[in-house]
Parts: C-alpha cells; sequence; structure tokens
DNA sequence: CCGATGTTTCGGAATTCTTCGATGTGATCG
DNA sequence: CGATCACATCGAAGAATTCCGAAACATCGG
C-alpha cells in the first residue's frame, strides 16, 4: 500500500538539509577517509573504529569550536553520522548504513 | 590527477540546496509521473514530451503562483528540470540524465 | 492595437540559517 | 578539591530563505 507518494519522507529531507551546508557536506566527506584527512599520529583511537574527534575536525575546517560542534550535532539528527565519546573526547564516525540507504532512496524516490 | 578531493562540487551544493526545501522536492518527485499527478484532461501538451506548465503544479501545490515560479527556476538553475515554453505555457520537465548523475554523484563522493 | 491570460521579476515581511563568543557541563590530572 | 581540557549549549548579529502581492513581460484572440 502507500503507492501514492503524497509527501515528502521528513528524514529524506533533514538529510538533504542537512547535506544542503557545504561545510557539513565536506566534513561528512572528510570522515570517508579519515586517516587521509586527520593527522593519524594525534589520534587518540582508531579512525576507522571510533571516528574523528571534534577539535581535530575543528582544526582542519577554521571554524569556531562551538559551529563544528553544532554541525556535527545536526548530521548527527539527520542520522548520517554516529558519536561516541572516549574520555572527552567526542568523536564522530559515518553511519554507512544510513547513508547508502539515503542514497538508494534518492535514486527510487526522487 | 585531483584524486584529492578539496572543497565539495559548487554543482552538487547546488542540487542538494535545491532538494533541502520540501516543497520543490516534492515538486520534483510529482514530475516523475506528470500524468499521474495532474490533470491530463487540460494538459495543453504530451506532459512525457514537455513537461507540465505552471499553472498546473502552482494548483497542485496550494502556493502563490510567483512563488511556485520562483523554485521552478531554482529547479531549473539547479539543473534538475528543463523549460520549454510552448505558447504561453513555461512547462517543466524532469532533467533524468542530471538527476541519474547526481545520484550517481552522491552514491560515489557522498 | 486591446484586453485577457500565463509567467516572470521585484520589493518586502517573517522566518530560518550561519557563525561567533561566552558560558555551562563533564572528564581528567595533580 | 581545583585547574584544565574537550565539548555542548546559549544568545546574538548578520545573511539567506520562504513566501506573498504588485508590477512587468510575453503571448494570444479578437
Amino acid at each position: 500500500m502507500a503507492e501514492t507518494a503524497t509527501s515528502p519522507d521528513p528524514g529524506l529531507v533533514d538529510a538533504l538539509r542537512a547535506l544542503s551546508n557545504p561545510v557539513r557536506l565536506q566534513l561528512l566527506m572528510w570522515l570517508r577517509e579519515p586517516e587521509r584527512h586527520f593527522p593519524l599520529e594525534e589520534a587518540i583511537a582508531d579512525p576507522a573504529e571510533v571516528g574523528v574527534c571534534v577539535s581535530h575536525i575543528q582544526a582542519r575546517a577554521g571554524l569556531a569550536q562551538s559551529t563544528v560542534s553544532a554541525y556535527m550535532a545536526e548530521l548527527q539528527r539527520a542520522g548520517l553520522v554516529k558519536a561516541t565519546r572516549v574520555g572527552k573526547w567526542t568523536h564522530y564516525k559515518r553511519d554507512e548504513q544510513r547513508i547508502a540507504r539515503l542514497v538508494a532512496t534518492l535514486g527510487e524516490t526522487l
């Protein structure tokens, strides 16, 4: 059922809105290969495992810490990244499943 | 060359920004099956051929005519639709190639 | 040429976004 | 505990978006 699409899925719109900002899009793209875009030497934990901490993302982005923090929270609300706290560091990692599902949904409904 | 992505493709951001609005996203989705979402009887030309005119889109959307016109122009600038004027009616049709390429790009770079 | 119709463009009001600095919170170390 | 570090949240200023009605533009019919 529900074959007559009435209005766009809110989750889809949220994701698109999160991605519509060049900085946030860039952050998500950097996280595709963390070891490529962030200093591996300074990593407190395996990037592939837990992700990259806010400080490193902030240093790369060149924006205020509060801005980067808010952006990562927004990407998380949109379901594009997952957060893990390791000590005092919050690490953000891509949610590849959700991202893949988003692209698939776009291919089908868009 | 150019294998190290520095900043997101502006065209990609433009498309995502155009799609980040629920109304514009809806308009593009309606245009997937024009004959399904717009009155075929009143069509001045084959929807599959030239698309749907602004009046019909406006009636379905329930927004001011100037708003719908501006939204369609925005979708066109983002490369998601193509416009064709038939008499006094401007018809908008999806640019399926560009849309498919956008989804493919998202799958690869996002 | 006139008037009507479809569309675009302009100007503006309300809202949201972007980004910052300041402040708050939680964890660590001495 | 107290200081400090990493991060989150708050409050605010400026910019952009959303949406409208009015006016301008284009096209057709008479």
